[in-house]
Order: structure tokens, then C-alpha cells, then sequence
DNA sequence: GTATTATCTAAGTCT
DNA sequence: TAGATAATAC
């Protein structure tokens, strides 16, 4: 087997240790993709049937890679038939099959983060509940972590601890909003994101004989960054390896990034306890990174405690050092980025797609794409608002999703009067009282419209009767038609593109060619793979798992990357900018609180400096836009806390500080750190030469440093310090980032 | 019931 | 800043 001989030792060991638990802890760059490719392939090379082996991927587009990859070495017809996806959408095929036995419809909707709020917000507003107080999206976070714990509704309205958690932030009416929500989606036939995982469990549970079956499927099995899986994750897991306990993890815990959504690092912590003669490996070679990335990532990691023990290294060359970039504002900042790029690129013959620029939130996207706009460089932006999140998509989403699973009831009030049909905001709220009154779906109602007293005039019953006609003739077609012709059938009689036609405005415009690309994409879908189902419902379960990183376009080739470092989790570039490093942003504001969540954050940027190959680029700004006004930044702690034997400070900015409206200016709050306000004292005036003097350090002092200790300064030059430190030994420092205090 | 205007509020990361 | 919602006029 020639594979075999391409893999290191480690990696050798972990694709051919196939039988019983395997842990194998991958380091960034480590080669954790080849080695779940190979070992795979490793296993079907050995007679396993492709339809025995579960793959559990982060991403689709990771499945979809690796079966490719598979295909490459073992031949496409094995690999077609492995079950690889993410645990969402494996997990929502598998409920599919077996939806009846927990009482749901098997075409049941998937909601999706929008809908679940919305719903949420319709049950607070039923309960008569100050939605101040209540907002959609803490509650449904709330409800969220509850179901990735395994806390059912009626779970939760017996937890005291729970309970008493919600009293004391004054939400007590939580648990009743929780119980309506649960019964809102089950009469509506839909599961929320959380719902694919809780209720794969609670069929797990209730039904032995199911979970038998899933067992004796599935005789491999193995599982990439298992470092984020949550509860309902690794119990799923846990189960369906009971049996033959044939698995495989594989993870970082230094890369742990999702404790946000319940990802819980204690699942590998926890792996030998579950499995006690369970077989660990590690892979500590990085071949991704130059020697500087790989070492200042390991100068950030090492700030975290509690880590399981390696050694990341790499016998890549030395490479150059890190860049670090202070801009004024954060338009500067996306000029320098393309900038950057655009030289580059000139100079070193490189595709704009070896380029990679990324950030803490999506909003921060924007500046940088007006840059590189401006710049005529190519860039594509993964998440942020997706296409399938615009609002005309899903307004014929919705009508695909009701013509599926008439009780969906999101997508039913979505389109009711939309285009507008004369069933207007009187007629619906009347409808709404009387479905909780009868405890029916709102097109149970609709459908016997006739029959029910609703005071409503015939007018509108009639236009209601046209509608409910409208959707079962989609229903009927949907027998006998493909999915694309009931699409392309869907949007024209509904009027939805006669609507969208008619406005010439820009948006109307491409808010036409929006929903002709979702035909587009449609037709594609119906046309690709013959042997498998390929049904609206199909798509529509598609679409609604597609992960930010899944988009991928034809076109899309030779782009620079515009990504969240969450997204670029798994990802490699040869050259990365990450942008934005100011406290407050990067880390988050919301992670200071709280020792776990500033670890995650350093965790974050420990993955983002980790998609390097060739050159990072650091940057921040002193000012920055948020929600419409000027906010003052400093710049993150975690530029401190790299080794600064690896940065490279530029001589000082050219560009010309610009001039802002006083009024416009809004204070950052909370205290400022000692520190800090020296970085930002020194930073306001730093188009003079900052002098040691500015600090005071001069040769001969007695200083102390926050992680090398006390110190004795040898040496003053210019802005940098040579000191001794007995602990470490002899260090350069430069005087406007280290943290020196002056003891003598 | 519908269209237009004024006001509010959100954006932390993802399925 | 921009999309969502409430208020207002028709």
C-alpha cells in the first residue's frame, strides 16, 4: 500500500490501529485531514463495506472533500456510498426515517435561527410578557443550551437549579415560554437546529431496538474536532459505539472554539475514562507553518491553562516574521490590507486566493471590502447574511417548505399575504387567538375555514380558500413533477417573480436574479446524483444545514478569502491577515468576564494565526465604527502576549492622521488598565519618536516583566530595551508593548 | 387593508 | 448604518 508510506510514523500508527477506541490529538498543520482520509481508505482497502463507516465531518464541504479524496485513492463508487456529513445533517437523514416513532411528520421543516425567534417572539407576546425583558434571542439561547444538555421541556420545568438560575435574572416565566416553544414546533411539524441532536437522542433512548439497528449499521466509526462536540454530540456518539467500539476521534484541544454552542474540551478529556484501553496518538509535526508562526502560536497557547500536553514543531524553514499594524481607522486598515495584498501579489506572482483575511465578527467585513473594491482585487465573503437568508429567498423557501409540511407554521405567516392577497394583520391575529383557543395548527384552520366561526367577512374567506387551493395544488404536483419544475411552477403563479420584475430598482434587480438562482441551484441539485432522492424536501433540508463554509462557486477561484476566524477552522492559506485585534473585539468584549471564555478567545486567535503557511499580518485600529458611531480601540492584549521575538514592528506610519468631529466620538467604557492607558498615552502622540524616556526605562534599572519576572535593564535604544532576566535569560523588548514596571 | 414615514435597536462566534 | 417595527395617512 504505497498510502501507507506517505504518513509519518504517528500518523501511520493512527490509520492502522483500526480496531477499538483511537484518540488522536492533532496539532495544527498536524496532517489530521490525511490521516481520517487514509485511514478510511485504510479500512475499505481491508474489506469494510463503505455503507458500514460514519464519518462526522465539521463541515459538508469537508465531507464532501474527503470523499473525493477517498474516491482518489480507493475508487469513487466505494467512497459514494461512506455516510459522511456533518452530525446536523446525518443525523436529520437518520431522524427522517424514523420521524413517526417520535411523533413527527418525516417531511418535517427545519427551522432555522430566524424562525425559531420569530417563534419565540409570537409565544411572548401570546403570554403577555414584556419583551424587554424577554428577548427572542437570550431566550432561545437559554432554550438552546438547555436542549444541547438534554433538558427537555418538562425537564426543565422540574429543574430547580434552573429554575432558580432564570428567578434571579428575572426571566422566571422562562420555562413556560420553553414548554409553548416545544409544542409550537411539534404541531408545526419542525425541529429547530438543537431539535436534530436532542431528538436523535430521545429516539436513542426510547426505542432500543432503532438504536440496535444504527449499531449494527455502523461499524466504524470516527469523528473530526472533537474538541467541539457537545453533550448531545458525544452521547449520540457514546451510543451508537457501545457496541462494537470501533472509534475514532480526532481533535485539538487548543483549537476548541465552539463552547459558545455547548462544545465541551472535557469530551476529550474524558475519552479514557469511557474507553480505558483506548489508544492515543499524537501528532505534533506542524507542515503547514513556518518556524515563527508555529512558535508564536505556541508563545499564545502556552498562556492557557489546563491543556493536554504537546509539543507542536515543525522543521519548515524559519520563514518571516509576524507583521503587526497600527491603523487610525478602520477604513485605514482595509487599505492596508489590500494594499498589502496588491503588493504581494506584484511582486511574488501569487493568486489572490493564497490570501486569507480574517476576523472576529462579520460585521467587520464590510470596511474591508469596500478596500478591496476600491482596489479592483477579487475577494469572496464567507457567512454573514447568506443568500439563503435574504429575504426573498426565503419567502419561496417558505412556500417550497409549506407546500411540504402544510402545518409549518413560520412559513405559512411568512407568505400568507405575501405578495400581498388581502389576508392582513386583523384576519391573521384572529386566527392566532383561535389557534391557541383550539389548539390547532393555523391551516387546520385555514383548511376548514368555512366551518369555524371567526367573524371574519366572506371577502376574506374566500381569498383564504383560494389560498389554501393554491398550496394543495403544489402538494398534488409535487407527486408528479420534479423538484426544479414545481420550484420554477411555485414561483411564477404565486407571483412572486412578477412581483420582484416589476421593481427596476437595483435591489428589485437583483433581488430577481436571486430567486433565478435558486431555481438555478434547484435544477442542479435535481439533476446530480441519479441514484439517490432527490425530492424539494430534499433540497430543502440541504439548504437549511448548509454551513458557512459550504458556498462554493465555479467563480469563486483566484479570490482573496473574507472569513470569520470560526469559519476558517480547518482551513490553510499561504498568507493571512487578521484584522481587527482591539480589546473589546478580539478578544470580545463579552468574553472578559470570565477566565474559560478569554481562553477560548486566545484559543481563537491560536486558530487563526495556525491557518498560516508563509506570513501573518496583525492588525488594529484606534478607531472604529459601531452601530453608526466613532468608538475609541486599543489595541488586544494578545499582541502583548505574543513572544515578541516574532513580531515585526514598522517604522513609524506614513498616512496622515485624520481629523474627527469631537461629537462624534464615544468613549469606551469600563477602566482602563494601567497598562493599556500607557499604550494608548503612547499611541496618541506616536508620531513623534517614542522615547524610552516616555516610560522612564533607562539602562542599569531594576524592572519587572508580567510573564519573564524581574529583570535588569542592559541596554536602551531608541524604543527597545535589551534586559536580563534570570529566569529566561537575556530578552529584547520593546518598550511600547512589553509590560515593564519600574522597581528601581 | 395597504402604503408611507418615523422610530427603534441591533451585531458574537455557527448549525 | 440598516433592517424591523410601530405609527400614521389614505
Amino acid at each position: 500500500m504505497n498510502y501507507l508510506e506517505e504518513l509519518n510514523d504517528a500518523q501511520r500508527k493512527a490509520v492502522e490501529s483500526t480496531e477499538g477506541p483511537v484518540m488522536v490529538i492533532a496539532g495544527a498543520g498536524s496532517g489530521k485531514t490525511r490521516v481520517l482520509t487514509y485511514r478510511i481508505a485504510h479500512l475499505i482497502n481491508k474489506k469494510v463495506d463503505p455503507f458500514n463507516i460514519l464519518a462526522l465531518t465539521f463541515t459538508n464541504k469537508a465531507a464532501k472533500e474527503m470523499k473525493s479524496r477517498i474516491g482518489n485513492i480507493i475508487g469513487s463508487s466505494e467512497s459514494a456510498n461512506i455516510w459522511m456529513g456533518t452530525f446536523h445533517s446525518i443525523f436529520a437523514r437518520v431522524l427522517r426515517f424514523e420521524a413517526s416513532l417520535i411523533g413527527y411528520p418525516s417531511n418535517f421543516t427545519i427551522y432555522d435561527t430566524q424562525d425559531s425567534r420569530n417563534a419565540i417572539k409570537s409565544i411572548v407576546k401570546e403570554l403577555n410578557l414584556d419583551d424587554k425583558i424577554y428577548k427572542p434571542s437570550s431566550v432561545y439561547s437559554r432554550i438552546s443550551s438547555a436542549k444541547n444538555n438534554l433538558i427537555g421541556a418538562d425537564d426543565y420545568l422540574q429543574h430547580p437549579e434552573l429554575i432558580s438560575q432564570d428567578e434571579s435574572s428575572g426571566k422566571s416565566q422562562l420555562r413556560y415560554i420553553y414548554k409553548r416553544y416545544s409544542e409550537k414546533c411539534k404541531r408545526s411539524g419542525a425541529m429547530d437546529f438543537d431539535d436534530l441532536l436532542f431528538n436523535t437522542n430521545i429516539l436513542f433512548r426510547d426505542h432500543p431496538n432503532i438504536l440496535l439497528k444504527y449499531q449494527h449499521k455502523f461499524h466504524y466509526l470516527l469523528v473530526d474536532e472533537y474538541q467541539d462536540t457537545n453533550y448531545a454530540q458525544y452521547l449520540i456518539i457514546k451510543k451508537l459505539a457501545a457496541l462494537r467500539e470501533n472509534i475514532c476521534v480526532v481533535g485539538d484541544d487548543a483549537q476548541s472554539i465552539y463552547g459558545f454552542r455547548g462544545a465541551d474540551i472535557q469530551n476529550i478529556l474524558s475519552f479514557k475514562n469511557d474507553y480505558p484501553d483506548y489508544k492515543l496518538f499524537k501528532l505534533e509535526q506542524n507542515y503547514r507553518s513556518t518556524k515563527r508562526i508555529v512558535e508564536a502560536a505556541n508563545s499564545i497557547i502556552e498562556k492557557n491553562k489546563g491543556q493536554i500536553k504537546k509539543n507542536v514543531w515543525t522543521s519548515n524553514e524559519e520563514g518571516e516574521l509576524i507583521k503587526l499594524v497600527r491603523n487610525f481607522t478602520d477604513n485605514e486598515e482595509g487599505l492596508f490590507v489590500a494594499q498589502s495584498i496588491f503588493e504581494i501579489n506584484n511582486e511574488d506572482k501569487n493568486q489572490f486566493s493564497d490570501f486569507a483575511v480574517l476576523y472576529r465578527t462579520n460585521a467587520q467585513s464590510r470596511a474591508l471590502e469596500e478596500a478591496l473594491r476600491k482596489t479592483n482585487i477579487p475577494y469572496k465573503i464567507y457567512g454573514g447574511l447568506s443568500f439563503y437568508q435574504r429575504k426573498e429567498i426565503k419567502d419561496l423557501l417558505a412556500y417550497f417548505r409549506l407546500t411540504i409540511n402544510h402545518n409549518d407554521e413560520e412559513s405559512l405567516m411568512r407568505v400568507i399575504n405575501y405578495p400581498a392577497r388581502g389576508i392582513g394583520k386583523t384576519t391573521i391575529e384572529k386566527l392566532q387567538v383561535a389557534s391557541s383557543e383550539y389548539n390547532k395548527s393555523i391551516w387546520e384552520l385555514l383548511e376548514n375555514i368555512g366551518a369555524i366561526e371567526l367573524n371574519l367577512n366572506s371577502g376574506t374567506k374566500t381569498k383564504i380558500s383560494e389560498f389554501v387551493t393554491l398550496i394543495k395544488s403544489f402538494r398534488t404536483m409535487h407527486e408528479s413533477h420534479s423538484a426544479f419544475e414545481l420550484g420554477e411552477h411555485i414561483s411564477s403563479s404565486t407571483g412572486i417573480l412578477r412581483e420582484l420584475y416589476s421593481d427596476k430598482s437595483p435591489e428589485g434587480v437583483s433581488r430577481y436574479d436571486n430567486i433565478q438562482e435558486v431555481l438555478n441551484a434547484l435544477k442542479e441539485f435535481t439533476d446530480s446524483n441519479f441514484d439517490e432522492e432527490k425530492s424539494l424536501s430534499d433540497f430543502l433540508i440541504d439548504v437549511a444545514l448548509l454551513t458557512d463554509a459550504d458556498q462554493d462557486n465555479e467563480d469563486d477561484l483566484n479570490k482573496v478569502t473574507l472569513m470569520t476566524v470560526h469559519a476558517a477552522k480547518g482551513l490553510e492559506f499561504p498568507y493571512v491577515f487578521i484584522v481587527g485585534l482591539e480589546e473589546n473585539l478580539f478578544p470580545s468584549q463579552m468574553a472578559l468576564s470570565s477566565r474559560s471564555d478569554l481562553e477560548e478567545e486566545r484559543r481563537l486567535f491560536y486558530v487563526a494565526l495556525t491557518r498560516a503557511k508563509k506570513r501573518v499580518f496583525l492588525s488594529y485600529s484606534n478607531t472604529r465604527y459601531k452601530w453608526g458611531s466613532l468608538n475609541q480601540c486599543e489595541p488586544s492584549r494578545f499582541i502583548d502576549e505574543l513572544d515578541p521575538a516574532f513580531l515585526e514592528f514598522p517604522s513609524q506610519n506614513k498616512i496622515v492622521k485624520p481629523e474627527f468631529q469631537r461629537e462624534g466620538f464615544r468613549r469606551t467604557t469600563g477602566n482602563t488598565p494601567p497598562i493599556r492607558r500607557k499604550l494608548k498615552a503612547i499611541d496618541s502622540h506616536s508620531q513623534t519618536n517614542v522615547s524610552s524616556s516616555a516610560q522612564g526605562v533607562k539602562t542599569g534599572m531594576e524592572v519587572e516583566h508580567e510573564r519573564f519576572g524581574k529583570g535588569k535593564v542592559l541596554h536602551v535604544e531608541g524604543d527597545k530595551a535589551t534586559v536580563f532576566f534570570p529566569n529566561v535569560g537575556q530578552k529584547q523588548l520593546l518598550l511600547k508593548f512589553a509590560r515593564l514596571t519600574i522597581l528601581k
